[in-house]
DNA sequence: ATCTCTGGTGATCGCTCGATAAACTGAGCC
DNA sequence: GGCTCAGTTTATCGAGCGATCACCAGAGAT
């Protein structure tokens, strides 16, 4: 971490002259940390503040704060995507709660913070392409592959498409499992401390309640599970 | 609506010089559209211009943009709770699931609109007292009101306060829906247009997910609702 | 020892922000 | 008609913002 550390100069508190690289990087992190305290009016003053240099310094690594924030972006969406869900959510050799239990662990593991939570919402907020891409990848690459896998359990037909009403059964439970985080990082309630407790519970329900889906889509075809009015 | 129409100046196009309260509670409302829209980062100039009069007129209704932000919160907040709820979800003469389903209805229908959201959103990131508020309020108006309701129908001990699990349920429950309105308004993500039915569908998983509950919590204590490996 | 290249700084610009003070204006009252 | 008072505007302040430019300084190559 630490490079090319001068021979002479021992005091000096900051060490400066970082490389180019290393000090770009820097404001990246330094960066997501701000705007996930402040939101993006964060200042480009207080972030160089916070590297322990001046402000202008900042246009030497990014053109703009548009494009720092840009970067920022990037970093905190990409980041929970390297964990390879696919493999995880369709490794038949598994029962599907195991995996279904273990991919929420991960991938709460991975969002559940104050920092992505807070980027997330902020850029959720301004509406940005990247903030639709996002959800849109939720949909197909989780929900879609997540339903996909429950049919194939429940011994039904393995349709390219799930239906809308599974689609929004499937959001219901994810956007349950999220405002679980929301909850405690963000609006620092109390929640219950055993998160792999919470999803288990959630699991369960969501899988009960598909399975009543099912059941009442093959016996008689596509009703709705209950009509109220 | 239209108050003491001049008799001459029949041009002019925008009749200024209300009486104080109507203005006063014009820059509320409006107000309230351009944080909904900017945050609380939008300017006092913008709003002027929303109202057609000049910036430094805020100040004599207003001390300062903080007076103003706090009165839109208090607008905001209180909205929903004028549906009265209390009433609604206790009302035994009508069965449960009537009660839970007309209540979500209706308390949707308070708060998924994009105004109503977006502010939410941007004060529970400035992490206020209002919004622990009116999480706790939730907690306790409702979701606690509902597990009673749930627990009394179930035929079970009506305690004074949930289990901690229980109340997670009931979050992850509630969450879910919540979400839907964040999808649809904050991400303005395709959603299952029929409001009702994702409620209805909810409701299904919830239901069925506390009676299993229920009964694993009287036949052995506490075991875990199903597991499939 | 000197040169050079590049990471870093100081000063500053133009703009927008929230806020203040003083001047203006028009409807109601005598 | 003229007075008054409350609603509104004009002008302006100081601070903070993003961004630019000329300059500085220190490590590595020669």
């Amino acid at each position: 971490m630490n490079r090319k550390m001068p021979v002479k100069r021992v005091f000096r508190t900051k060490q400066k002259r970082l490389s180019a690289d290393d000090r770009r990087s820097e404001f990246v992190t330094k960066a997501t940390e701000l705007f996930a305290e402040e939101g993006f009016g964060g200042g480009t003053r207080a972030l160089a503040r916070k590297l322990g240099v001046t402000q202008p310094l900042l246009y030497r690594y990014f053109p703009s704060k548009d494009d720092l924030i840009k970067e920022v972006y990037r970093k905190v969406y990409l980041e929970p995507l390297e964990i390879g869900w696919e493999k995880l959510l369709s490794d038949r050799s598994r029962p599907l709660r195991a995996r279904l239990q273990e991919f929420y662990e991960v991938y709460t593991d991975a969002i559940f913070n104050r920092r992505w939570l807070r980027i997330y919402l902020y850029s959720g907020l301004k509406g940005l392409d990247i903030n639709r891409w996002y959800v849109g990848m939720v949909k197909d690459k989780i929900l879609t592959r997540i339903l996909r896998e429950c049919r194939h359990d429940a011994g039904l037909a393995t349709q390219s498409r799930p239906s809308a009403a599974e689609l929004e059964l499937a959001w219901v439970f994810h956007g349950g499992i999220f405002y679980y985080g929301v909850r405690k990082y963000i609006y620092e309630a109390p929640v219950l401390e055993d998160k792999a407790q919470m999803i288990s519970d959630a699991l369960d329900i969501f899988l009960a309640g598909f399975e009543r889906m099912a059941e009442s889509a093959t016996d008689r075809r596509r009703v709705p599970i209950k009509v109220v009015g």
